[in-house]
DNA sequence: CTGAAAGCGCTTACAG
DNA sequence: CTGAAAGCGCTTACAG
């Protein structure tokens, strides 16, 4: 019962057949009489076999294997945004679903990818910026299916999930409109043409025109997506003369940390500024004030994922490329009409 | 140029060769004139050769592949906790840096632990709550390195990366204690004997037998470890008669929950009730009023166990079993001395 | 210092 | 319906 170094050979012994009927009762290929089948699945069972991945990989160039890309800090440590969790939970789960395993990488600016090849990956799941690179073409052009999530690529050929970006930004924008804000600064990280920052950007501007407001480019403020950046926007807003009454901040993260610089300034949210933030991780709902936010399902968007790659894997010719995830307003006490 | 199915073969052609200088080149075994081996590297370079993890893994059952080991919830998916992602984040900084990739994987209470022996995995870390179990036990006994994370194990012979529990449970107690706090209520998860809460209320205990204090065990609220798990107690704690000061939370994701309950009841923090929190991860810092916490180095918590394993790896004889991480008080706003 | 050959544990035509 | 055999891409004694 060691089942230490248990191989198909063992069970085929065990079982009196070969092994390539062992082979085929594990994957129900062929032709097997039910009782040779019985036979076998009881030496299976009894020897607790467990085929070796690596030589069915060897074989049959398909590992089971698939990797989420991350995209690397300075310090050479994956980003720090536990949206990033919430986004691997649910592609873990979908994976494991349809018996994939998930491997983490992190990736810095000089990554080769050789371990794509290395680990024969049967796919690749970006997740976060990555705009058309090189290496990524190549991946594209050696036939390994990717998804790319919140990416910057405009190109209808590749498989990507991606968020109605465009209409987040509307709803936010638009909810603070109408709550009677005219003065509404957005708090953004990088605006790259195409990003998802500039497709929500795109959609506070969308809104303010319906309404009739002017846009004004110095309410624009772009700051590093982490609170820190959210904390520091905070001293340069609650500074402007000229009275800005609200801010939407492109992301829950920065919303929290705007807040609290607020709030260090004696500046009060929602009484002298509203806040409206985006993503509605679960920090949002337990803020004080409660924080009012553009909903996205991020466990949902981790599991579109997987599906779009099992799409490929299977070569479902039917598969969409590009999924676009919905938004919603929550909102909540961060946000008032403005005091005067 | 097509990367696509180079082996070890065309490189050998390519450098005129054998297989075996190639293999030797690679892997820095054997003796190899520096002449052949610029030939072969040149070759390797020219074909971007990128061996097979699957043949190697095959002949010398090593992987290179290890596997984070998280608990699920009820529904299949990973833990919510966001400080899961800061383990899995220092885990994978490290892995990277000895070459290691790292597989993530939910397992439920029915889990056989296949995968280990089908993707011939190099090691294990458990993340999260694992008693001594039948298959954890057979894992160890299979030889397969396995390090445990906040665990309830006592055998001095498992490798465990673990925090000083009892300590942080002491100085947190004890914070309140020196504001001027008795009635100080413990808000902790399942209390398990040996388990990471249970620590922690043993430190409680301590820090209030030394002020001379008496322990009662109707303040001990004992709720599932969540923010709505703290919300929901605020409403117990709050309407407790005679008077709780303060809380201890055994996480900052109940403290934040709990904070905002409060809130809701209208309980000020830290006017009407201090609380402490526990882990300080980043929100905590963000919340009004900051979140007095006692602080523990998750992402460091994350690079040791990837040290303990690769110690077994190695089989350093010298190796630590059992590594334990050092707590700090954090004081910030949530905590202050009892308004009467 | 270098190479021919066996073998890791599977899968897959191909015979029978 | 079942089995013998080749082969996937490496590593590792073993000769030379």
């Amino acid at each position: 019962m060691s089942a230490s170094r248990v191989t198909i050979k063992d069970v085929a012994k065990l079982a009196q057949v070969s092994i390539a009927t062992v082979s085929n009762v594990i994957n129900g290929t062929g032709r097997v009489s039910t009782e040779t089948r019985r036979k076998v699945e009881r030496a299976i069972g009894q020897l607790d076999f467990a085929p070796s991945a690596s030589a069915r990989t060897l074989k049959d160039k398909q590992s089971s294997l698939i990797a989420v890309v991350v995209p690397l800090l300075e310090k050479g440590r994956l980003q720090d945004n536990p949206f990033y969790w919430h986004l691997v939970r649910g592609i873990e789960e979908s994976a494991r679903g349809v018996k994939l395993h998930v491997i983490l990488i992190g990736i810095g600016p000089d990554e080769t990818f050789s371990f794509v090849r290395e680990q024969h990956l049967d796919g690749l799941i970006f997740v976060g910026a990555f705009a058309r690179t090189e290496v990524v073409e190549s991946m594209l052009r050696l036939g390994v299916p990717c998804v790319f999530m919140d990416s910057l690529v405009d190109d209808p050929s590749y498989y990507q999930v991606v968020l109605d970006d465009e209409l987040g930004g509307y709803i936010g924008t638009k909810h603070l409109l109408s709550l009677g804000h005219e003065r509404i600064a957005l708090l953004t990280g990088v605006l790259l043409e195409g990003g998802v920052n500039y497709c929500r950007w795109q959609g506070y501007r969308r809104a303010l025109e319906e309404a009739g407001v002017p846009y004004r480019p110095e309410l624009v403020y772009e700051e590093p997506t982490s609170s820190l950046g959210g904390y520091r926007a905070a001293s340069r807003i609650g500074a402007k003369t000229g009275g800005i009454t609200a801010v939407f901040a492109l992301s829950d993260m920065t919303a929290i940390g705007l807040v609290k610089g607020l709030h260090d300034l004696g500046i009060s949210v929602p009484r002298d500024i509203s806040v409206v933030g985006f993503d509605d991780d679960e920090r949002a709902r337990y803020c004080i004030p409660a924080l009012t936010t553009v909903r996205q399902d991020i466990v949902e968007k981790g599991r579109t994922a997987v599906r779009l790659l099992t799409a490929q894997l299977e070569r479902d010719p039917l598969a969409e490329r590009r999924v676009t995830l919905g938004v919603e307003l929550v909102p909540r006490q961060s946000t008032a009409p403005p005091s005067r």
